[in-house]
DNA sequence: TGTACATCAGTGAACGCGCGTTCACTGATGTAC
DNA sequence: TGTACATCAGTGAACGCGCGTTCACTGATGTAC
């Protein structure tokens, strides 16, 4: 039946949001619409009245799963303006390793969009240019510009694989595991200790691309 | 028809290669058992006689991928031993970007490993420890042994993100990517160019991880 | 050495299954008069 | 304002398809005598 234009919005916010935690959590290939429709309250053919196809449905899940980052990344900060530390410290935090659900969709799928198509990578490339931006506004401006650039980007794309690699090995070798995050934590000259990263990084990594 | 044993061992080979490229190329979940056994030109019945099933092929299939890209490493060092930097030169090569069959199964496919079982993570994780080793072994004695692996660490987690990060974002953003591998290569106190990366990597990048 | 036969890697059709997608239908919504 | 009706989000069964896996069969291999 035909339901309002507000529940209609609703239905469709619901299933990205679906969509993007599922696909985190089980990769595209491994999760159904029909799951996704059921976790949005919904059945399978109400999915195809908001999005053409599963594919189509991915490359907004990504999207919708970036800007869910960055809103809760505005919000932790506040008026605040947090320094590149703070930030690095919680990207690399046991934290959010862990909530692969709720975490950063770059880390979660990156070597799946590799193979996808434009669209997908268009998405990864402009949050990617989003977070390289928030970090290099973070850094001391002593620091010239070029290098500042620098260093966001290498920072960045260090903690992906970093968070990535202590994912894939955390099962079979968890302390090797921990010590990843920290030794790319202090590559970057940061100390990386468990205990402060669980004391202060607990709302962080909820908002951890 | 029964073949000799010989015969038997080259197409259970054949079909691990045809497994471990396909695999690292299009996923896991995304060909079919049906297109590897035609790629090692058999039948999809024969995969059966050598692999309880798809899941353990996958597993072989990625310790197969380390194995190879480590054999091509010794036979491209021979006796000399290669520096540091021309270790994390040749991975971080837009070579080693580009070769998504050949490269690192590492690189390619860690993101799907997170959500495996532990024999995936088993066959990472023991990746991970040797090619730390072989990069803490590049290192000068002048550092410390603790800093050294801990360098060793940060600089292979952090080349495997910026490699598929420069993947994931390439199609997009071809300059950014490169600059991707330019900033982690210049973090970890190189020099990076890619005119240095197509005339010295064409080889490196064959063995890269 | 020659012969008879058990072995088993490989074939390819067939199986059940779950997938993405479609579609006839429903009925509350929201608009036109 | 009240009423009649067109709209369309949502339902859920059905579709074709390709998947992983099985299995009866084949016939060269390799062994026992």
């Amino acid at each position: 039946m035909k339901v309002s234009k507000e529940k209609a919005a609703e239905n469709r916010a619901a299933l990205l949001s679906a969509a993007s935690r599922l696909f985190r959590l089980h990769g595209v290939d491994g999760v159904g619409v029909n799951e996704i429709a059921k976790a949005a309250g919904l059945t399978q053919g109400a999915l195809y009245a908001h999005f053409e196809s599963k594919e189509a449905l991915a490359a907004e899940a990504f999207s919708h799963g970036f800007a869910g980052a960055m809103v809760d990344r505005i919000e932790w900060a506040g008026d605040r303006k947090p320094a590149f530390e703070e930030y690095l410290g919680a990207f690399l935090s046991i934290q959010s390793r862990e909530n692969m659900g709720t975490g950063c969709p770059m880390v979660a799928s990156f070597s799946e969009v590799a193979r996808q198509g434009e669209a997908a990578s268009a998405s990864f490339a402009s949050a990617f240019t989003h977070w390289v931006e928030v970090l290099e506004n973070s850094l001391d401006t002593s620091i010239d510009a070029p290098a500042r650039r620098r260093i966001a980007i290498a920072a960045f794309a260090s903690q992906v694989g970093a968070v990535a690699v202590s994912r894939a090995i955390a099962k079979a070798d968890p302390l090797l595991a921990d010590e990843v995050l920290g030794s790319v934590s202090e590559a970057f000259g940061i100390v990386h200790s468990d205990a402060k990263t669980r004391a202060d990084g607990a709302e962080l990594a909820e908002m951890a691309p």
